[in-house]
DNA sequence: TGTACATCAGTGAACGCGCGTTCACTGATGTAC
DNA sequence: TGTACATCAGTGAACGCGCGTTCACTGATGTAC
């Protein structure tokens, strides 16, 4: 039998999996550095060494989590230019990597000052204003920056709800088809326009 | 000096309204039973007595919150008769109720399957679904479940966004005026019907 | 009005546990010459 | 190709701390008669 050896050799990489799959499990508050040590099969110190802290690991799992997202839009928008399909594409990101979306918007979890995070958050959300200012050239009653939140609410908030559980059943079991329904919503003529007043 | 009563005599609502402060300050998870009893000026073990434990008072707390989201949105129906004005008062009930939603929709803080909590969860969506049922009758093509999941993901993110300090500056800093604005996106006319593309 | 008793609310000492942090260390790897 | 040395990654024992839980208790309140 070999003995284990000194250097775990990708530890950094290994404490990141481990911290994802234990989100998924118990939420970002159900585990400790020594818990994610004892999975990595080191000593309980050794993850320090990495991330100094709890905050310093979450917060690379979110730097990671807007570089996959802002990928995610970014080719999303390339394929469809549906503008449409970015919103799906944002569920589709938050329910495929569940433990980097709740981890990525809960600043008391994380060093939101850290530059990469404010680097990275920048970028990705260059990927949902650079496609509503399209839209505002056909319309210029769009307010971008009022539009651009509108969806992202619609996007953010149905990514939410599914993750907690609080949708109801009526609505299937794919996350995405129901973003994609969802989503038709947004933008939509209503039936008498000014004040929706119907009671 | 007077010593200390033997019995607090309020001591449920004290430290219900103590975890609230403490929520509003570290979060859900930055503090302990111990924490509130000290708050409360009484010993260590007599939170337990009224709750067990944490989670039965998230989930009293919770309970609190829904009843008051509720409220809000039947009395905001009953004076406006105006759907966006639901969504506006969802937000502003986030906003001012900070504690209490940021552990509504936290299903593993609290016993989600507690009888009162699901009764109270189901009496407030009524309050989302009457009137989105009322436009149904304007116009058949909405189907009320795809319609109020937008309605509510929309609202709920907005909320979640604004708490998380994620939203851009150039929105300004009043939630409510936000809202208003933000709201009139959903349901609102395309410059071009069909797909959207516009790259 | 008084007494006896049950119930309820809160006490405080004790417990075992897991945590983050510190620190001197060891083993492996990389680099200069 | 070999040697010396610096740097880096991980060890493991020790620490003090706050936590939830237990338990026998005490003091206050409510109720029956």
């Amino acid at each position: 039998m070999r003995s284990r050896p000194y250097h775990h050799g990708a530890l950094r990489a290994a404490l990141i999996t481990s911290a994802l799959q234990a989100i998924a499990e118990v939420g970002p508050a159900g585990w400790s550095l020594r818990d994610l040590a004892r999975r990595a099969g080191v000593s309980h110190a050794a993850p320090a060494h990495h991330f100094g802290d709890k905050k310093g690991l979450l917060t690379a799992i979110a730097v990671d989590g807007y570089l996959m997202l802002a990928a995610e839009l970014d080719r999303t928008w390339q394929e469809t230019r549906d503008f449409a399909e970015i919103g799906v594409a944002y569920v589709r990101f938050a329910v495929s990597n569940r433990a980097h979306f709740e981890v990525m918007f809960r600043p008391e979890l994380l060093r939101s000052s850290d530059p990469a995070l404010e680097e990275v958050r920048r970028v990705s959300s260059t990927r949902l204003y650079g496609p509503i200012e399209a839209m505002r050239a056909a319309d210029p009653s769009f307010e971008t920056t009022a539009a651009a939140t509108a969806a992202w609410s619609l996007v953010h908030g149905l990514a939410s709800l599914w993750l907690g559980g609080n949708l109801p059943r009526a609505l299937g079991d794919d996350p995405e088809t129901i973003a994609r329904s969802v989503v038709t919503y947004l933008f939509r003529p209503l039936p008498a326009r000014g004040r929706s007043g119907v009671g």
